[in-house]
DNA sequence: TTGCTCCTCACGTCACGTGAGGTGGC
DNA sequence: TTGCTCCTCACGTCACGTGAGGTGGC
């Protein structure tokens, strides 16, 4: 049903691949607020708020706690609304570029973990098909 | 003070980058036990157990639980270890495959996941360039 | 004796998972 | 009315963090 570009929970994590309560939760942690509720309370989501969730996401593996991932979007917010004071901006603009470095740092970490991971599936790829090989090998001395 | 290749468990910890909480609960769910005791109750790791605890640590960003992660280490352990009986042998390559085949999944969603998380970080940047650029132009009108 | 390292409870925390019991809307 | 989707508690879980209070060994 077309509400007018609003759309249920269920909806919203699904195309996300988030459950329900990850949905919720981010609510609770004031995260992601809905646009607004049906009559009988029912969570309803508009674009923008689908968007702030699809970014929470792509943050999950930078491994920021949900409190940092809120300043951060907070930060983002105050930044591209309309002109805050000057030095306020100026401290914005810090603190955005604090977030960036460790940004940069979790995906340096992030790569180095993905190398390692990729590794170690070859060391298990590379021993089953030792063990495959020791069983042939025992399969022909049984059966000769 | 050399213990004969033993270690306590600060030393290892610290190599590896662990809490000495991480260590003492890899122990408490049956991940990695101390090669001894000291007299006084103080944990010693050999280079057995220090090699169990990095390999644990490898397979971290892969996300399997802590009792998967016990599991792939005991199947290896017995696959390794003297003959087995063969169809036992067999359904243990067949497991080993089956963890092998989620290893790879993994490797791949982390690939996704590091070009995304480099993909946002990329984003702040070119926000912060932007927010400073309009700073400049901000200070340039204000004093002419 | 002093310092540093370690010990064992045991409660706290973060990011959810998982029912229980109930209601909404086509 | 039936079914499916959603609601709010509220307790559980996983992988630890964080003291509290005490001991070991150079």
């Amino acid at each position: 049903m077309d509400r007018g570009g609003l759309y249920q929970i269920g909806e919203v994590a699904e195309r996300l691949g988030l459950s329900l309560r990850t949905v919720r939760y981010y609510e609770e942690v004031g995260l992601v607020t809905p646009a607004d509720r049906s009559p009988g309370g029912f969570r309803l989501y508009d674009d923008d708020a689908v968007e702030r969730l699809e970014l929470i996401k792509q943050m999950k593996p930078l491994e920021f706690s949900l409190e940092e991932t809120r300043e951060l979007l907070e930060l983002r917010e105050q930044l591209a609304g309309p002109g805050p004071a000057a030095d306020h901006r100026t401290e914005l603009i810090e603190r955005l570029a604090m977030f960036t470095a460790a940004a940069e740092e979790r995906c340096d970490r992030l790569a180095e973990q993905l190398a390692r991971a990729e590794a170690f599936a070859e060391t298990l790829r590379r021993e089953i098909r030792r063990a495959k090989a020791a069983e042939r090998r025992a399969a022909a001395r049984s059966r000769p």
